[in-house]
DNA sequence: AGCACGCCGACT
DNA sequence: GTCGGCGTGCTC
């Protein structure tokens, strides 16, 4: 029997310690070793006992095998945050595929070794007249190093105010190592300590009294019903189902607050694009300096001081996005998910989690209950509602009592048809022109997503599709239509196969062009446009929205963003230019997508005391997502967008994992894909593909896909095991195999 | 991070 | 010689 060797990280503080070690399997423990286990090794040449985690168990040894040594054995791990988050990645390596090392990085705060150093600082235990002793004892032993520290100090004493010397600027500037510093330590000169203070990402606007909304009647029955189970020890998952503006915001704050007192932690997610300045202040009038908040704009180092704060328990609330799950908390209490069907909730690197299960895993870890919110739950947590794995709660009035905008669907093939060649329909141009008379505002929301490569006819809006998926085809430039999901591929039809047309084209419209639109149609009218072009510098996301909001202009135009987060109580009319356009998106969440788009972007109109009104301009006014949306009803939405997901065999109904395979040469990648569907028990499971990806070559990469399909997310799982020991066996140094469970957008 | 090793000047 | 400070490099 060959000798089994593992793979151990031993402490992963240390940038020099941050790689693995191997050590020998001891027969006792042969084939009892997993990732993820926490075990006893020596280590050092004092042999010392460390705990370490198992990241692979193997039978080769990359090492010098004479030179390994004995696991010593398994040993508990901690019960501290650390912990339970070492146990968090290990599941969720065997849930979404990847490697120990990545789901421990994902997992664990990145300790940036200068930025940690800095922290360190030195104080002087002694007066002058010691240090001046201690220093004539030095020079006169010729101790260089420590007479270098010692005139330091010297110097630094001898300034007005006492200033701590951070420890980097010893070792760097000064070069002096670890050993002098300390003997210094042992002589009582000087001591080493670390900071309190830190980073604080957002000034507090000090001595806000916290604002306190009464809570409706339906928000309370909410708030009494999830602390009732609280404190019975029954921690559930909820789903609230809020329509905009219906304060979802409220009862999060009710909770955690509860959950505060209660003397747990509480972290909230929110999707990254719709962390408003607003919201954040709300959050702080309610929580003051327990709270803080994790985004990408954070350095490395804000990081990290809001990873030490939370573990010395000096916060009780992280706001932030899926990342936030991380928060060394030891007791968290709620985990709150704003925004529930957001997709950036998808982790879109190995491994590729999606919070929403990822908080539910970490909130059984620490017995914590988890409350999902959204205007419109994706199906996957909707199902799970309607199975009664979550609690459903629903909120159905507007706060400020108004009501949800009336809505018009305008069909453009009809506009087309009477003869109006523009953007803007006959029914949005009057209405424009009516909220500019009246001075109310406006918002003009194009759809962009997805847009890419999709296929319609000008003439009637027919919309190429595979007559295998029913997803749409994209084109590539060989003038072929393709599938990305089953390979499918025909050459691109001459003419409209529904209406005869010849005008079969990629639909393309940008903000920009829409822009100049309206200022020919409105010249006085102020106008302002919020795009990826508009919003390149750091705070000019910011300053568009606030513009708007202080009425400095009548129209704002727009993609994606312009859709989240802010109230804006004088907008009267929102218009959405082309609704199709992420509907033919090419997967099989487009029509959930679109749905969602438009119900929020309806939702921005009449949210003051003034009614709303919306325009939704589309080729295609009997899609069922177009048409939900414009009543406002997701329940029918849910029923009918459910149902094409069980007869497609898409996720909620079953489930799918995407196999991506990364190759430096096309052949070579589309024939491992080929070989790793080869691998699969195909009566336990249905396979698709394989075929080129969306996205076929990126950086010169290429991208090959295959989907397995199965009701059973288990099965997956193992389908997913065995194709990951065959790639860790078979694939060349330049492949690499990818997992995505239930993806988001099949790329 | 901790620890040993080896270099080098100082001193019984 | 040998003692002790000090930098360097390794840890499976």
């Amino acid at each position: 029997m060959p000798e089994q060797y593992a793979d151990i990280i031993v402490d992963i503080s240390h940038e020099k310690l941050d790689r693995p070690f191997q050590y020998r399997v001891p027969a006792a423990l042969r084939d009892r070793l997993e990732p993820g286990m926490c075990v006893e090794v020596p280590f050092g040449n004092g042999n010392r006992r460390l705990k370490g985690y198992v990241l692979r168990v193997g039978t080769e040894c990359a090492f010098d095998p004479a030179r390994t040594k004995e696991i010593l054995q398994i040993a508990e791990k901690d019960a501290d945050a650390t912990g339970k988050l070492v146990e968090l990645a290990a599941w969720m390596r065997r849930q979404y595929g990847s490697t120990m090392i990545q789901a421990l990085k994902t997992v664990l705060p990145a300790k940036r070794s200068v930025q940690k150093l800095s922290h360190k600082y030195v104080r002087i235990l002694m007066n002058r007249e010691e240090l001046r002793s201690l220093l004539g004892e030095s020079m006169r032993r010729k101790q260089t190093a420590k007479v270098r520290l010692l005139t330091a100090l010297l110097e630094q004493s001898s300034e007005q105010e006492l200033q701590p010397i951070p420890y980097a600027w010893i070792v760097g500037k000064l070069h002096v190592s670890a050993s002098t510093v300390n003997s210094l330590v042992k002589a009582g000169a000087i001591q080493v300590l670390s900071t309190e203070e830190y980073r604080n990402p957002v000034r507090i606007a000090g001595g806000k009294a916290p604002e306190r909304n009464r809570l409706s009647e339906d928000q309370q029955t909410i708030v009494d019903t999830v602390l009732a189970d609280f404190d019975r020890g029954d921690k559930k998952c909820y789903l609230l189902h809020g329509i905009t503006g219906s304060g979802k915001t409220e009862v999060y704050m009710a909770l955690i607050e509860a959950v505060v007192e209660r003397g747990y932690q509480a972290i909230v997610l929110i999707p990254e694009i719709a962390l408003t300045y607003q919201t954040l202040m709300r959050f702080y009038g309610r929580f003051g300096d327990r709270v803080s908040v994790i985004n990408s704009n954070l350095s490395a180092g804000e990081k990290y001081d809001q990873c030490e704060r939370a573990k010395r328990g000096e916060i009780d609330v992280i706001i932030g996005p899926r990342s936030a799950l991380f928060t060394p908390f030891a007791r968290i209490g709620l985990i709150v998910m704003d925004e529930e069907h957001e997709g950036s909730y998808k982790s879109e690197n190995a491994p590729k989690y999606h919070a929403r299960e990822v908080a539910i895993r970490l909130a059984k870890l620490h017995g914590a209950s988890v409350l999902f919110g959204s205007a419109t739950p994706s199906l996957e947590a909707y199902a799970k509602a309607e199975q009664g794995e979550y609690q459903l709660f629903t909120l159905t009035k507007r706060l400020t009592g108004g009501t949800l905008p009336h809505v018009s669907v305008v069909d453009l093939r009809q506009e087309l048809a009477s003869g109006n060649r523009s953007i803007f329909s006959m029914r949005l141009q009057t209405l424009l022109a009516d909220r500019l008379q009246k001075g109310q505002q406006s918002m003009l929301f194009l759809n962009r997503r997805g847009y890419a490569g999709f296929v319609s006819c000008r003439g009637c809006g027919y919309v190429m599709k595979c007559p295998h998926c029913d997803v749409s085809l994209s084109e590539h430039g060989n003038g072929r239509l393709m599938c990305h999901y089953c390979g499918y591929s025909a050459p691109k039809p001459k003419v409209c196969p529904s209406c005869g047309s010849k005008y079969i084209l990629g639909f393309r419209a940008g903000t920009q062009q829409i822009e100049e639109k309206l200022r020919e149609l409105f010249p006085t009218a102020r106008i302002l446009r919020m795009d990826r072009d508009t919003t390149r510098t750091k705070d000019s996301y910011t300053q568009i929205l606030s513009a708007f909001a202080n009425e400095e202009a009548d129209v704002l135009i727009g993609t994606q963003m312009i859709v989240k987060g802010h109230d804006f109580p004088k907008v009267t009319l929102v218009g959405v230019l082309a609704a199709d356009l992420s509907l033919s998106a090419g997967d099989f969440r487009s029509g959930e997508r679109t749905f969602q788009l438009l119900t929020q972007a309806v939702g921005r109109a009449g949210r003051g005391s003034l009614p709303g009104e919306a325009v939704i301009q589309t080729y295609q006014p009997e899609h069922y997502a177009i048409t939900y949306a414009a009543a406002q009803d997701y329940e029918g939405f849910y029923r009918e967008e459910l149902l094409y997901r069980e007869l497609g065999g898409y996720p909620p109904a079953a489930h799918m994992l995407a196999v991506q395979v990364f190759s430096g040469e096309e052949q070579a990648g589309m024939q491992l894909a080929g070989r790793l569907a080869a691998q699969i028990d195909k009566s336990q499971v249905q396979v698709l593909g394989p075929a080129p990806a969306t996205i076929g070559k990126l950086n010169d990469v290429y991208r090959t896909v295959l989907y397995v399909k199965s009701a059973d997310y288990a099965k997956l799982i193992q389908v997913k095991d065995v194709l990951e020991a065959y790639a860790a066996a078979h694939a060349e140094e330049k492949e690499q195999v990818q997992f995505d469970f239930d993806p988001m957008n099949c790329i």
